[in-house]
DNA sequence: GTCTATAACGGGATAGAC
DNA sequence: GTCTATCCCGTTATAGAC
């Protein structure tokens, strides 16, 4: 895979960002980890906020695909187990799923202060959102759209904060992964007793 | 208030910081902005880690002024609006308030890459925690203190993945509002369900 | 304690060859 | 498309006077 120099540019970008962050990510080194000279960094993505913005959209689909490929290969699965393994994803030692969650992290604090980077992330947040969703009609069919929406909106939300406390070493990975099972199972309750009759 | 420079400085990291991200903190700016030179700022805290480290403490300080004045100042109050208002301050149009929210979230995002912002940001967070759990404590002395602590430390990490949210402009501040409000009421409605005999 | 002036450097970005 | 070489600007941090 990455036989193409664009594809290794950014596969190199979200891991650098990983170990660096945004604000410690170099061109220079960002090129030397896809064995390319920055000027060709430069050539792909123009400037440096086009590389984030590229990023941004790349670490979005893979993590897509990682979900998607996880849903299918284990076989029909419970609503619920469903949802614990779509977000609780990146609470994985799989170090793709690490890089992803480090380098979603770093950029949405990025984006408060660079707008052009607004539009992708509320696109892939409302993405995130809708799957999630998904998955509780699945689970609670007889629960309104809109709650069901609004639970997706603090799951998802609830498990953006216990990465950030994660990754700044503030929460043990373990500790933040019981805590959002839990929430889960909160909210799944929260659905069963605000069931339309 | 702020007669000495050395707190002027502090207000002024905390403006310019909710302005332009740590990211985009320039020393210069952070000394035209508290009305010093910029010798004066490496003078009173050593290099720009210290800077960011002292800030931390400084609105971690102020949020809980803030919150404790508020508790005292409308006479005693309901714990379930005690939470509300506790969690909920940072969304406000109070503009330090809000500074407050950009600083956090700033700060946060810079630990995972500047670990000696890690101290700190520990504590600040066990202190909210521990603030929530007082209060859900009064609101429902049945319940464990460990689904408490559990509680408390859902909702304070669903505030922070809300704020962070709203930051970046993916979340309406009165939706987010909304949010946190449903989930108090989730997480409360949980606790007295599984409430001691 | 506080200033002015400046050293020192990192790193983003580009020119031009191949 | 890809490289080598380099320019040049913004920023941190300090020296030294008052």
């Amino acid at each position: 895979m990455a036989t193409d120099r664009r594809t290794a540019i950014l596969e190199a970008a979200a891991r650098t960002i990983a170990r660096r962050g945004v604000r410690g990510l170099r061109t220079e080194e960002l090129a030397a980890e896809a064995g390319v000279s920055t000027a060709l960094v430069y050539y792909h993505f123009k400037d440096r906020a086009g590389i984030l913005r590229h990023t941004l959209e790349f670490i979005t689909d893979r993590a897509k695909r990682h979900s998607l490929a996880r849903q299918g290969s284990d076989g029909p699965m419970d609503p619920r187990e469903l949802l614990g393994t779509a977000l609780q994803l990146e609470f994985e030692t799989l170090s793709e799923m690490h890089e992803n969650a480090t380098t979603w992290s770093e950029l949405r604090a990025g984006a408060i202060f660079e707008p052009e980077l607004r539009g992708a992330l509320a696109a892939a947040s409302a993405a995130w959102v809708q799957h999630v969703a998904g998955l509780l009609t699945l689970a609670r069919p007889a629960a309104s759209a809109a709650e069901r929406d609004a639970s997706a909106e603090r799951l998802t939300a609830l498990r953006e904060g216990l990465s950030a406390r994660r990754l700044s070493g503030v929460l043990r990975p373990d500790h933040a992964r019981e805590l959002l099972g839990e929430a889960i199972e909160v909210e799944l309750a929260h659905l069963a007793a605000h069931a339309r009759p």
